[in-house]
DNA sequence: TTTTATTTACGAAATCATTCGTATAATTAC
DNA sequence: GTAATTATACGAATGATTTCGTAAATAAAA
């Protein structure tokens, strides 16, 4: 079972999803310009560390400079993340949540579309 | 804006919602068999004592057993964090939330339909 | 009335997450 | 080759959350 992850942790995770692989540098330069003030360089270090212990992480130790990578995938982190708020504060019910969504976030007419169109192949089974 | 809210406050207000009002014994209760690990009275107490500081829950204190009722909506909660997550671990994109929720809690064909009825009524607009 | 239960208040310990400073080694620039 | 830069490792400070012990007051039971 994927373990609670941190703030942090998902932040990382998000940038090495994005990136595939990528340098503490790498990361801690995104990190930096996603919270536009300066991350210290150590502190990233250390949370990559950390999560290389937790197997969060892979790391690539063969040139000095070390290339990290997920070892946990956003599907997985999604499907647990939703099923946690769906039994805290959805009260269980998935249709609520999905509602809710469609509701706050605006989705586009394309978007609406494509989740209608997922709808029926869901019904048809 | 709602601050942000910990792990135990989020399962303190859920209690609250349900049960409307309720005293610090009947939280800690609940909490102790959600749990299935008795959670220490004080414990319950102090975190309840600390939610009211932050005006997450309002106390009644005409009798000596405290009242307690959550000063903020389940709704409110609800949009919040589905926005942060939408953010976080689905690229931004309410539509991929709503078709992972859709896949991996499986819904009951009613809530299936009721969903597209709720579809379709925003593809009118 | 005296003892026992229950309740709040409060402070502090324990735990967990985050940030940072410093040492050391490797690489790069001069 | 020497100095400056960049990297990792590591420990410790800081901060936030959670848990708990103890005291004091009130209420209930004996």
């Amino acid at each position: 079972m994927t373990s609670k992850l941190t703030d942090s942790e998902l932040e990382i995770l998000q940038i090495l999803w994005e990136l595939k692989s990528a340098t503490v540098r790498e990361v801690n330069e995104v990190l930096s310009k996603n919270k536009d003030k300066e991350v210290g360089y150590t502190t990233t270090l250390k949370l990559m560390q950390i999560m290389h212990e937790k197997e969060l992480v892979a790391r690539d130790v063969s040139s000095r400079t070390h290339i990290y990578r997920p070892l946990i995938s956003q599907k997985d982190t999604q499907v647990n993340l939703l099923s946690k708020i769906i039994d805290t504060v959805f009260n269980g019910s998935p249709a609520q949540l999905v509602m809710q969504a469609l509701d706050s976030k605006k989705s586009s007419p394309k978007e609406i579309e494509l989740i209608r169109e997922y709808l029926e192949q869901i019904q048809k089974r």
